[in-house]
DNA sequence: GACGCCGGTGCAACCGGTTGCACTGTGCGA
DNA sequence: TCGCACAGTGCAACCGGTTGCACCGGCGTC
């Protein structure tokens, strides 16, 4: 079915050699013989086969993206940029679903299996030893969204939490919010741990009080029903919510529980995922730099296919307020 | 680095068939071979190359999947679906993001080179010549979410369009409409044509008076920017949206307006998305079976692994009506 | 005119597997 | 006891490419 180079050679009448050569950038052959393959190759529509290529060259140009975040609408941002990148870097996408999945041995062999030449760990959930099971397996691994550490066991790519929970503290204080709550999501996700230090420090510094819980995930339905029952009892004036859909979900409940955002209750949220700014949500919120950081992910696993050692390394994006229509004005 | 056949071959003290056979289902080894080549095999830490026995067995079990959709909340839903279908079935989602590729022959190139198994073209707005190349490249491919015909040019698995707009169409006749609008998406897409072409036959078939314009695209704002346009002048009683996002985008000029909904406008949706389900928003709307067509479209091409000129049929299954808040009781 | 250099080419080995075929040894029935 | 079937094994060729090396011819230089 597939033309392969040695069809192309017995028509150019020339040696499988020079045909490979002619479809590798760099390689020596003249113009004459370039020009016999290449109409050889278009006559019979060939195009080189990249997984027999990889077995020589030991490069696969596929590169594993792993999530296990199929949920929060901000990952289709994600994927959208992900793929978009690679793409335009010559690099292929294979995606891997971790949703089911809570074993890293599993996806390091499948990965494997495929050679792929890197992989890239999208989530802010996952424990973190699921990205050094790569590297351990000798695979270039950066983890995007990862936490951040002055001497990580890989590479990582994202923002700073506790920087952000901070940060959300310092707003909600010029606001003039004096009682203020944690909205979290999934306790054990490193992501909620770090935003909700970050929160209750610079809250003990500045002088707020501070209450805090937790939803099952970062889902609309989990930061509804959590909002719901913060209502019912006596809800702070002001939330910082661990994740914009979370919040969108909180804003939800404040409204159906007949309270007014931001008159009655504040809230401020993280990602300024699409979203965030659509009319009827106006959400404020934390803009972590999604291309940023989605950009700087696919350039180091790129830098690491040369450079398999680098030593890992963290970096970090600065977020920003994006102000919009959940938290009143500064006093 | 990576552990060869070869190695665990020597270790084992037993030849390179031995081992192949070993990881192959169904071959013919010995329990005490068997017994030897797994030690061996754990030992060094092997896995299979499966691009290595690609080139053999001229199997991948690679599957591309292509989309140009990735700005539509409602396909994280698919691709979530997708790949965890895929890898049920131990096959491997190459994603290609087609947002801006134009050309055909580049993803049919690119997917040729990596020897895919098989193709799903996953998209509503992709012109069908989009999955021809792919057929005509001799690569077996599944249209998901595609135009409904009797005698297709490749396997379509998806809804009738034109059924789903009888059925806004009659739906809000029920409800006691009587001047009704279609707001569509980008109106080349096919989806978009046999929607309204539906809607406006049913439509004149029980005697309601029907206007239609269309969305510059299957977005929030392109449905909000087109129902602020609506309602500046003489707005319908009700709408039948081109899809959920569009209707959301259209829920937000309505109130934006000062509208109310449905008391004053009636809208109706198509997908039946996550957030159409939030309470925020509430959206009565046509549910598309989603997983059933993600099923199916993975059945059809594993099918066609073992029978590539199987031909081409067209798979619809139905829709139904999902009643929310955002048409008024039936009269 | 002899020499050396060098771009261009083909041969053959190799990448990591699979598989048809021939061969061996074992167990069973006659 | 012999013959036979058959499971188990290894050899070697092959899948579709790449690449080190040797070789060839043409050119410029002394």
């Amino acid at each position: 079915m597939a033309v392969t180079l040695r069809e192309v050679a017995q028509r150019a009448g020339v040696s499988r050699s020079a045909v490979s050569r002619t479809f590798t950038p760099g390689a020596s052959v003249s113009a004459r013989t370039r020009a016999k393959v290449e109409e050889a190759a278009a006559e019979l529509g060939y195009s080189p086969n990249a997984l027999a290529s990889s077995l020589t060259t030991g490069r696969t140009k596929l590169i594993g993206l792993v999530s296990n975040n199929f949920h929060n609408p901000i990952f289709l941002e994600v994927f959208d940029l992900f793929t978009r990148t690679l793409q335009e870097r010559g690099l292929k996408p294979l995606l891997v679903n971790l949703t089911d999945e809570t074993e890293a041995a599993n996806s390091v062999r499948m990965l494997r299996a495929y050679s792929v030449d890197g992989v890239i760990v999208a989530s802010s959930t996952l424990p973190p030893n699921f990205a050094v099971a790569f590297r351990e397996a000798g695979i270039p691994v950066v983890h995007s969204f990862g936490r951040r550490s002055d001497a990580p066991d890989v590479h990582v790519i994202g923002i700073d939490n506790v920087e952000c929970g901070r940060m959300a503290a310092r707003t909600l204080a010029e606001r003039g919010y004096r009682t203020v709550g944690f909205l979290g999501g999934p306790e054990e996700a490193t992501s909620t741990q770090d935003r909700l230090a970050g929160f209750v420090e610079e809250c003990a510094r500045i002088g707020l009080n501070c209450t805090h819980s937790f939803a099952d995930a970062y889902s609309f339905a989990a930061g509804r029903a959590e909002m719901l029952r913060l209502v019912a009892e006596s809800p702070a004036e002001a939330y910082f919510c661990g994740d914009d859909v979370l919040s969108i979900g909180a804003l939800s409940a404040i409204r159906e529980a007949g309270l007014r955002v931001p008159d009655n209750i504040g809230l401020i949220g993280l990602n300024d995922m699409e979203m965030a700014g659509w009319e009827n949500i106006s959400l404020t919120t934390i803009k972590q730099p999604l291309s940023e950081i989605i950009g700087a992910s696919v350039d180091r696993v790129v830098q690491m296919l040369d450079a398999p050692a680098l030593p890992p390394r963290c970096d970090i994006f600065r977020c920003e307020i994006v102000e919009r229509g959940t938290l009143r004005a500064p006093s």
